[in-house]
DNA sequence: GCATGATCATGC
DNA sequence: GCATGATCATGC
């Protein structure tokens, strides 16, 4: 086990660093800002030839963490490496690794007597937590900002074969008398790259099994590898809430809403660089939410797969809701033939709800109240059903007069349409205004008073 | 003040 | 182009 991070002092810090979870979270707060816009950076820290290494600015200046040896690490209680490393946009606009991401130096003299799973590399780098920063050389290196998701990266998870191989290689060469002819091109993913001094002035190092001497190396993940990584990570990665596959989904969704709660719309959406363009941009509050979440517009893949249902309801200073909560339009003439239990009403409503909940409070100010998961009681189903059933039988006798929220306690019946020009027809020949399924207001209001 | 009617911005 | 989530607007 190595010893650095022997600082006790870190108990003030706004992370836990014993827990990857934590780290990751205070991780992805740098997402879309620059070291210098979240954290005070003495100025002579910046290197006035925008030169520098930002990983270690980060760790001391965010982390709040000091550097150790390079043995381990560097979040050892954790046993996560913290890696920044820089990307640059292709002719696409897409996002393409900068460089080689350099792991760890290659010792000639211990890789001969090391085992792959013992190695020194997997020891420091088998977790890594990657930043990825834009990379421009005009911009002091703190004041890049990162621009992508922090990436998780488990080297025993992932192409653990080619990378397992490519270590071997390299190691058997050095075993063979042969580090002074180690090349990039030897290997596929993981690869032996110069490190150190270039030039005439380059202290060569000794190697166990021959009298050359040879370069200073270090493995590192290929550019190209590296580039794979970046693209994943902006696919399905992107919308990931969850680190490991053993966290209960309702944890992974706390801790990231963890970060927002009780702070206002304002304030988030500042945090967020996320504003409301225009004063009627109804889905504000939930690409907020969303943004929150994800930090993209789109629904956590885990959550998506889940059938999970995410409302964002906004309530007054009392805790009421301010709106009824609709469901999609249905169509009078499958409403007819369907069964309760295989309607499409029926449907949505057995699934389970994130609440995502706004209060504006008696200040005036709208923050973000709480988050819960919630489904709907069986007694509650109970009257849903009714609703549709009382529904069901006016489309039947021809009679518009749909259930209304002051005729049940859970759920009614209202228009939902372009406008009131915008109808179905039903079983009659005629045609009626384009209607939805709602939970009452007053219901709304309930269940959250009892969450 | 609330229920009900009527949209509207967004994203696929 | 259209369904959907969300909100605005009106009238009782």
């Amino acid at each position: 086990m190595s010893q650095r991070g022997t600082d006790r002092s870190g108990v003030g810090r706004p992370y836990d660093s014993s827990s990857i979870e934590s780290i990751y979270e205070f991780a992805r707060k740098l997402t879309g800002k620059s070291l210098a816009e979240v954290v005070y950076i003495p100025s002579h820290f910046v290197n006035p030839r925008n030169r520098g290494d930002l990983g270690s600015l980060v760790e001391a200046f965010y982390f709040e963490r000091k550097a150790g040896s390079d043995i381990g690490p560097d979040f050892s209680e954790a046993g996560l490496e913290l890696k920044t490393t820089g990307v640059i946009r292709d002719k696409r606009g897409g996002y393409i690794a900068k460089e080689r991401l350099v792991l760890t130096m290659i010792n000639y003299q211990d890789i001969v007597l090391e085992d792959w799973e013992t190695s020194s590399l997997l020891n420091k780098c088998s977790v890594m937590l990657i930043l990825f920063y834009l990379f421009d050389s005009r911009i002091p290196v703190v004041d890049r900002r990162f621009v992508l998701n922090p990436l998780l990266y488990r080297m025993l998870e992932e192409d653990i074969f080619e990378i397992q191989r490519d270590w071997q290689l390299i190691k058997n060469k050095v075993a063979d008398g042969k580090a002074h002819e180690l090349s990039e091109g030897d290997t596929f993913y993981l690869s032996a790259c110069r490190k150190g001094t270039g030039g005439p002035s380059e202290k060569l190092r000794r190697q166990p099994f021959s009298e050359v001497d040879a370069k200073s190396r270090a493995f590192s993940l290929k550019a190209s590898y590296m580039t794979r990584l970046i693209a994943r990570s902006q696919s399905d990665d992107e919308t990931k809430i969850r680190l490991s596959a053993t966290t209960p989904l309702e944890e992974a969704t706390a801790l990231r809403f963890s970060n927002f709660l009780g702070r206002t719309v304002l304030d988030i959406s500042t945090d967020l660089s996320y504003f409301k363009e225009s004063a009627n941009q109804k889905g504000f509050h939930r690409s907020l939410a969303l943004r929150m979440l994800t930090g993209g517009s789109q629904l956590p893949v885990e959550l998506a797969k889940a059938g999970v249902e995410m409302k964002t309801i906004r309530v007054d200073s009392m805790g009421r809701a301010r709106e009824a909560m609709s469901f999609p339009t249905f169509n009078y003439l499958r409403l007819i033939n369907e069964v309760w239990e295989e309607s499409s009403f029926f449907e949505k409503i057995e699934r389970k709800f994130l609440f995502v909940v706004y209060q504006t409070g008696a200040d005036g100010v709208e923050r973000l109240w709480k988050v819960s998961y919630w489904n709907m009681p069986f007694q509650d189903r109970l009257e849903a059903e009714a609703v549709w059933r009382a529904t069901k039988f006016c489309v039947l006798q021809k009679n518009p007069q749909l259930p209304k929220s002051s005729e049940n306690p859970v759920a009614h019946v209202r228009p939902k349409a372009k406008n009131a020009l915008d109808t179905l027809p039903t079983p009659h020949g005629d045609f009626w205004v384009r209607s939805a399924f709602w939970l009452n207001r007053t219901y709304i209001t309930d269940v959250l008073k009892a969450l």
